[in-house]
DNA sequence: ACTGGTTATTTTGTCGACAATTTGGCTATT
DNA sequence: AATAGCCAAATTGTCGACAAAATAACCAGT
């Protein structure tokens, strides 16, 4: 199992870890709509657990900032907003900004030697017109990335906080978008700053991408 | 009441709540020692609730990486260690930076008026030689730019994650030290920067002030 | 005395029941 | 008809009990 791995599929033991996991992804692919208020009750007949595992994984979900909960009355999935979405492009921007430096700082030669490898695969894919890239690849790429920073706090932010938000976001509001070539070279770039250890540069590339990024998203967004 | 105040009490309306924010300062604080098991029935009878009760509080504390939990294991206190506090402070400069920068285009021009006149009350107990300042001072310095901000989920995650961490350092380790005076110049810099709305300078100072305090706060670690 | 396995004990995880609070609807009064 | 107050239904918050898992203690065999 390769680090990322490990990283990514928490392994549920409990039933409440299970419960959470899978919440999680109902709201974040849409199956529970945003917006909509989560009984308790209902919830715990649906995933056919007590209330109490239920009441776990949403306060979870509070502390990711996917669900809201009032005192005494209940607790709703956040509804989606440009300006929420915004908030979580200038966190990223920062966060990953920071990851990118401190990678150029502390990924081993041999991490280092793996991002290429995986930048030459897309590479591949990009130049057969495979648009697979932008989904599977661009987050592998930001994730080894994040995970090369050596900065379990920053991992955990971003990977178990931001990331899932951000992918909700993306689902929901129909983000597949294209920017694929470019973002490709822009991801060229920064693996070059970070194989030379310059971590001034490196920050400042992934910030820029993020930016970009974030401009390409909001003008959908406009248009729609 | 402010609108600091609102954002930092934290009202606790359900029993929950109420422990979660005991158990919390009992821990920065010390009182509970860093590393220390966290037993479910014991804390249960300590703080006169039921075991859900201190469950959920426990929960709280794991999301916001005070306290680690195995399954079927328990929850211990973190433990203090150099490694995990520049993860911390990495953190900080990364986020407060990109505040610093967001409030310079975000602070309502009463904001900033009354930043300055933060900055003024606090020269005056500077030049008073009252060492007050660096404790709540600096806190509340701190805390206004990030509302500048007025980006929420940054200020959520700083507020109620980062910065408990930061303080149950500065608390346990002794860090209240001096750096009072240079600290306050940089504030002031800080301000007029935010001031001339130069979002790349505010940012770039806070970064930089952020960094100082590390440096200090790191050989002060050196030397214990 | 030491190691391996087995049983007890303790601790965590989950459940259902009860208490407290909110919400919606109803009645009465103006 | 509108509003205020009150009552009823539903929902959340808390508790104690039971189930499952891990740790500790114990015993047997070498």
């Amino acid at each position: 199992m390769t680090r990322i791995e490990t990283f990514l599929s928490e392994q549920a033991v409990t039933s409440a870890d299970k419960t959470f996991i899978q919440l999680r992804k109902d709201i974040v692919e849409g199956q529970i709509q945003a917006g909509s208020k989560l009984s308790e009750t209902e919830l715990s007949t649906k995933y056919a657990v007590g209330r109490s595992v239920i009441r776990e994984a949403i306060n979870r979900l509070v502390s990711c900032h996917i669900v809201e909960r009032k005192a005494n009355v209940g607790a709703r999935v956040v509804a989606l907003t440009p300006e929420g979405l915004i908030d979580l492009y200038q966190i990223r921007e920062s966060l990953e900004g920071m990851a990118a430096r401190l990678a150029a700082k502390n990924m081993t030669s041999q991490e280092i030697t793996d991002l290429n490898g995986l930048l030459a695969a897309h590479f591949q894919e990009v130049k057969g017109g495979e648009s697979y890239y932008q989904e599977a690849g661009d987050v592998d790429f930001h994730y080894r990335i994040i995970l090369g920073s050596k900065n379990n706090q920053l991992i955990s932010l971003l990977f178990d906080g931001i990331y899932h938000l951000v992918r909700m976001y993306r689902v929901q509001l129909g983000m597949a978008g294209p920017r694929v070539t470019s973002a490709f070279d822009e991801h060229k770039h920064i693996v070059q700053a970070i194989s030379n250890r310059d971590e001034e540069l490196a920050e400042m590339l992934m910030r820029r991408h993020i930016l970009y990024s974030r401009n390409n998203i909001e003008q959908k967004l406009i248009s729609n």
